[in-house]
DNA sequence: TCTTTTGGTTAGGACTCCTTACTAGAATGT
DNA sequence: ACATTCTAGTAAGGAGTCCTAACCAAAAGA
């Protein structure tokens, strides 16, 4: 792995910068020429072009065509990423089964697969469904994320049991799913998709609360996320809520189940739409809910500061109950804040698992051509 | 300012991160020599060299000296700042008047004062006395950083003035007090204190709460400190406690005045001492306002899920407090966490923003050098 | 006195990057 | 048709930083 002869610690790290601007550059604009680059990295044009033709011979990048727009001047050859690459492989976990997705390192799509539910352990039916997303494409996989509905713990990378929680087995391990796997919570996922490419582009700190089957809050300050010293960052179910916890007030609400911080979806639902055809009481529930989310909500808003709130998950993106939350907040925090529903709507922590993916299998591509 | 010439933006970069290797080892280690900085660093010995005299000639460094130590070989020569590198100045501005303290780059004391109150306008209180803390020392003030009891807005830099706080004035402007004056709150001082030399020295995140006239929260994640969208992150005595506000349910037990985020520490203090001593009302009184306390401190760790709590200020820091405040965290909070007194007790708030002023100094002259 | 040890310098080379000048090739103007 | 203009990329030369290896200087130990 590492070399018995290291030449040039210090230099080296120029290069790989220039590297490393190089390939940034083609990550959002897919085919690129080196005059272009050199105009948008500042780097000279020689500098560009040998980390160009360093890319190309270690198999990153590969040329593919000739600028035909009848334009002045000698025609430019186009750059992109080579096929063979890499690729990487994003899995969500859930009661509905198991979600993969596999793209390239430009993020494009190359295979998408579910998995319902067998009676295999979960461990077993995971590995296997990341194993088959892996299997058969071009290039290696650089890196594999898995998301889960359970808390993780940030250092062990092992899944947090929590008493009563609705995912289905208490413990995975990320080495047993396979080597280099990213394994994190759904909630945190979600948050990083709506971080980049969601509601939350343009906010320095934001709080994800996704309000579905389970509760849960991401915080992210600047593209920071806070996990907590234990992972347990954002267990807002064990809240204080007027001398009961959180979870046991929704329960005790109706919107909980038995068994402690999960909620019920569908009677959260059923109440919303009969609350739109004009049930008085169910409107009074819906308020009650509202307020007793908006004044968890406003603590931490309290505490954070956060430039907005995004509410996701089945519930929680509900217009209605967005804006009864919104209105509690507003009242009970001592800032201005906007609270929003999420952006991203469609299997949002999909969608960030594979962003955490693309981004570490970008930097293992890099360090991959740094290395040989 | 910047060069009309730029020859080696990237090369310059490289050079810049050798001087910083070098400065950074002279600030923890105030005398070295070439041989050392060669040995802890990892770079070779003609590249330490030329840095020193590089740093050398720009007035940064000065040989003080020779390695009389009775050891084999070539004698060493020392190496420390020079006196005239620069100075930083740290202010502190409370209901008591401001003091001042005066350090050389390397944080050596060099003078420190203190103004009571008198009848001007605080600004121009302020603007006098690091005025007069600047004035008449060896070489250049290189940053000033000023502590005040308000919460300060990122952005602007200025006092954010809350209803009924005790901060004697509520628009204090940093620009009008000198240029590149950091101006930020006591509270997050004192939490950086405790982050660099006190209690936090190892946690990779903390909360510090402040009991004393004021009522503070400073949350570090890292070493990042949150500051909140609008800089009101840790302003929890708005949090809710049992339908009132924190500072409402504080001075309904007696605890706070009359204006309303401000608590009265005699009273706090009073209490302690009486419980002390065998008083079973004030007994009650003090696990009542531990209860209270430790209801919002866990609150706090249920949503950021910090490494450890420290409690400081001239209430928090009191052990029979905080034991109540543990005790209610503990049964509160999901994880394991650890709530403890703070370890700087002597105005930490000015011990901070020197840290802070040291951290900008030295930076600028790092600056100083690479401008040439 | 000779050897060893240690701090530091010198010499030479490797590497990265930059500026300037140049070439190739296509569209445009006359 | 032919010169002009414009653009992409290359070539040459030089500047700057860093590294290794060898060397020098001075003091302690044998």
């Amino acid at each position: 792995m590492s070399d018995p002869d290291r030449p040039l610690p210090r230099l080296a790290m120029l290069r790989a910068m220039t590297d490393r601007a190089v390939l940034d550059h083609v990550f959002v604009h897919n085919r690129t020429t080196r005059a272009e680059l050199a105009a948008t990295t500042g780097i000279s044009k020689p500098t560009i072009s040998e980390s160009v033709r360093r890319l190309e011979t270690a198999g990153a990048l590969r040329a593919t065509g000739t600028d035909q727009t009848g334009r002045r001047g000698r025609i430019a050859t186009f750059y992109e990423l080579a096929a063979d690459a890499g690729r990487v492989v994003a899995a969500e976990v859930n009661q509905q089964g198991i979600r993969t997705v596999t793209t390239d390192l430009t993020g494009a799509i190359l295979a998408a697969d579910h998995h319902a539910p067998d009676g295999r352990p979960m461990t077993t039916a995971v590995r296997a469904a990341v194993a088959a997303a892996s299997a058969g494409g071009p290039g290696p996989i650089r890196a594999t994320a898995v998301s889960v509905a359970n808390p993780v713990d940030p250092v062990t990378h092992e899944v947090v049991a929590l008493p009563g929680s609705p995912f289905p087995e208490g413990t995975i391990r990320a080495g047993e799913i396979g080597r280099d796997v990213l394994l994190d919570n759904d909630v945190n996922f979600s948050a990083l998709a709506e971080r980049r490419e969601g509601a939350a582009r343009d906010a320095k700190s934001f709080v994800y609360v996704y309000v579905g089957a389970g509760l849960g809050v991401s915080l992210y300050v600047g593209d920071q996320l806070i996990r907590g010293a234990h992972g347990l960052a954002g267990e807002i179910g064990y809240l204080d809520s007027s001398g009961a916890t959180l979870a046991e007030a929704l329960a005790g609400q109706g919107f909980g189940r038995s068994d402690a911080p999960s909620l019920d979806v569908d009677a959260i639902l059923t109440t919303l739409s009969r609350a739109a055809e004009g049930d008085a009481a169910a409107d009074s529930r819906l308020r009650q809910l509202g307020e007793t989310l908006g004044r968890a909500v406003a603590a931490i808003c309290t505490i954070v500061d956060p430039d907005v709130v995004l509410l996701g998950g089945p519930a929680g993106s509900r217009p209605e109950l967005v804006a009864e939350i919104r209105q509690t907040v507003i009242a009970a925090a001592p800032g201005p804040v906007r609270v929003e529903a999420g952006a991203v709507t469609d299997s949002a922590a999909l969608r960030g698992a594979l962003l955490s993916a693309l981004d570490h299998g970008r930097d293992a591509m890099l360090a991959a051509v740094a290395e040989g």
